[in-house]
DNA sequence: ACAGTCAGTGGCACCCAGTGCCGTACATCG
DNA sequence: CGATGTACGGCACTGGGTGCCACTGACTGT
């Protein structure tokens, strides 16, 4: 219960330094003013946050710590990729049940370059969480890039499909385009390892229900190529 | 000339600020150290670099400026792909023209934290630029993650092999990792592009020799997939 | 009930990164 | 030779971030 108030004094702080930043500017607010505005002492402020910047990511710590934990608690047996793949939706699972704070923090890191290089940071703290978690589980005969190489990737469609719900204003479905960007992922990793090299072999039955859906289907696609 | 004196004594203070750094632990340099050994003003430092970080970081600039004018120059007709790669390639060439700066500065990321966190910015304006390249040059109907997904995963290759290359010592080829990665995304690419998306329609007619080749050639794969 | 412990806090002094401003030396140009 | 421009030094000042000590209130054992 201790524990739940610091957290509740850490986000409320967090919360009125944030508005103070999107109405005076963040340059123009000193974390003097935030301290006053919050009504505890400057030193407290830094005591629950290790620098101004992080003002504005209070959840971090847990973020990183919920993704840690879905990856230690996939089951031995899952593909790597997937496992990670579930992660990553957790946490834009996790950042969606935070909508206004992730509004407010866009709005800020649009326009103030200081805390959009915290981001950056932030991101590259969880790439490196992943890399590190598929650097470990993927077969070793795997070209040594292919783990950074898809934990960018993976980050990349996060901050995709969490980057066009905030554009939006929360129009779209984040969680629907992360599905399909992962889609795409799973496809680049099977054409990979068997897919592009080994032939698909489709058996047909003539006249039978199954292959006009299928004939139907193909030729719906072949359409679209035009 | 003067830009070149000018130039001169950029590099020759952080060459001397970085030998301190090396020698002294990051955090226990001021800048009025630095200023001190390079015999110039505290106030000079700062006129050439913005901040103290930026002192492992000299050629910045310059070299986003050289991937932008490769960018920039990469002939109309070229695919956009194939123009970021050409950069990149650029990129690592220009950072292998300058080891013994790559070097001193990957000794410094490894331990000191906050510098670290500045490469990772320094990269990210790198994706930032090949990722606003690759949005305007895209195909429009591609998703909408595509840009953001090949810029992180272009970045990651180049540098993984930059990275393999410092930490063996200079012992590795990244020219020819990073040819080989980008070997792998070209492959990606047109499994994307063709492959994976449209259908493949093959009409055969019963019992002549094509046929016959196509479905030895089928058989044949098949049992090596077992 | 009482002394001890510990977490959260306030207050203070201090260091140092980064900025604004002004004066100066020197080179270049008309 | 005066004028402009550039690189630099000196200096004062703001503000982020830290170390240290003292206080308070809640919990714990005897």
């Amino acid at each position: 219960m201790t524990s739940r108030n610091i957290l509740e004094t850490k986000y409320r702080i967090s919360e009125i330094a944030m508005a103070l930043f999107l109405k005076e500017g963040y340059a123009n607010v000193t974390v003097e003013a935030v301290a006053e505005a919050s009504s505890v002492s400057r030193r407290t402020v830094f005591r629950h946050f290790q620098s101004k910047d992080e003002l504005v990511f209070p959840d971090h710590t847990e973020h990183l710590g919920l993704v840690e934990r879905c990856l230690a608690e996939s089951a031995p047996g899952t593909d790597p990729v997937d496992a990670v793949i579930a992660a990553t939706e957790e946490s834009l699972r996790d950042f969606l049940s935070r909508p206004e704070l992730v509004l407010r923090r866009y709005k800020l890191t649009r326009v103030v370059p200081e805390l959009r290089k915290r981001e950056v940071v932030e991101h590259e703290r969880y790439v490196a969480l992943t890399r590190s978690f598929l650097r470990d589980r993927l077969p070793p005969d795997a070209p040594s890039f292919q783990s950074m190489a898809l934990a960018a990737l993976i980050d990349a469609i996060h901050r995709s499909a969490l980057g066009n719900w905030v554009r939006e204003g929360g129009a779209t479905d984040p969680l629907a385009e992360l599905a399909a960007g992962m889609e795409w992922v799973r496809r680049l990793m099977v054409h990979q390892s068997a897919f592009s090299t080994a032939p698909v072999l489709l058996a047909l039955l003539p006249d039978t229900p199954q292959t006009r859906r299928v004939l139907t289907s193909l030729k719906d696609q072949a359409k679209e190529l035009d």
